[in-house]
DNA sequence: TATATATATAAGCAAATAATTATATACTTA
DNA sequence: TAAGTATATAATTATTTGCTTATATATATA
């Protein structure tokens, strides 16, 4: 089986981050687009504090990589990330999350920007 | 491809439990062996008590089962709980841990009893 | 340049978590 | 039956988590 072997502490941390239905939904919705805050404040009607702060500790573990698209910023799965071998076959047991971007879409709050 | 699906709640709750290195060892070598309490004190170098109750939340979602044999009670995994399709894939992620009772088999602490 | 929008971060707080200590229950054995 | 062993559970406490509110920073636009 070709797969990167990960440590049962190194595992652990990475649960206890999807552990929350908010970010793991955040990484499963990641996983097909990128994605702003205000994308994420919108589908899990939630404040932008806690969105940001949730982002935040995917971002301090290397899980998403962010980037300014003018006045947003634009996350997205980090592929370089050493857990992303490991997060990449948590996340296909997943169902399919693309019906809540499209629901933005359907509203017209999709952010497209370049 | 044959896999149940699991809602995002409930996987994200999965997730929680599993995000804690003594629940997540635990359930990965009962993936190999039953065990009792007093096998997982010694593993994890813990106090009966926080053994105890790490074990509880594993059985009380029904991912573990319990069965009496004399003094001792021994654990091991629900193969009827409806996430067991799930985390056996998760499980089948990490690094084995046979080597745990292995070592208490040398030290002649491995409980025995049928 | 002033205002609006998008985001990050800090501080504060309530709830959840994980440990400890103390105690109860069930079984075994002398 | 009394003492010892294995386990569960309750109460307490320290720590962590996840939210809110307040504020700062960066960009866009009038």
């Amino acid at each position: 089986m070709l797969q990167t072997t990960i440590e049962m502490d190194k595992s652990a941390e990475i649960f206890k981050l999807l552990g929350n239905e908010t970010r793991l939904t955040m990484l499963k919705i990641l996983d097909d687009h990128d994605c702003c805050v205000c994308e994420f404040v919108e589908i899990f009607k939630a404040s932008q504090p806690s969105i940001s702060q949730h982002i935040r500790k995917l971002r301090d573990i290397g899980l998403v990589k962010e980037e300014r698209r003018g006045q947003w910023i634009f996350y997205s799965i980090n592929e370089y990330s050493e857990f992303y071998p490991f997060i990449i076959q948590l996340l296909n047991l997943l169902p399919q999350q693309n019906e809540k971007l499209k629901e933005l879409e359907l509203k017209g709050t999709r952010v497209q920007c370049e």
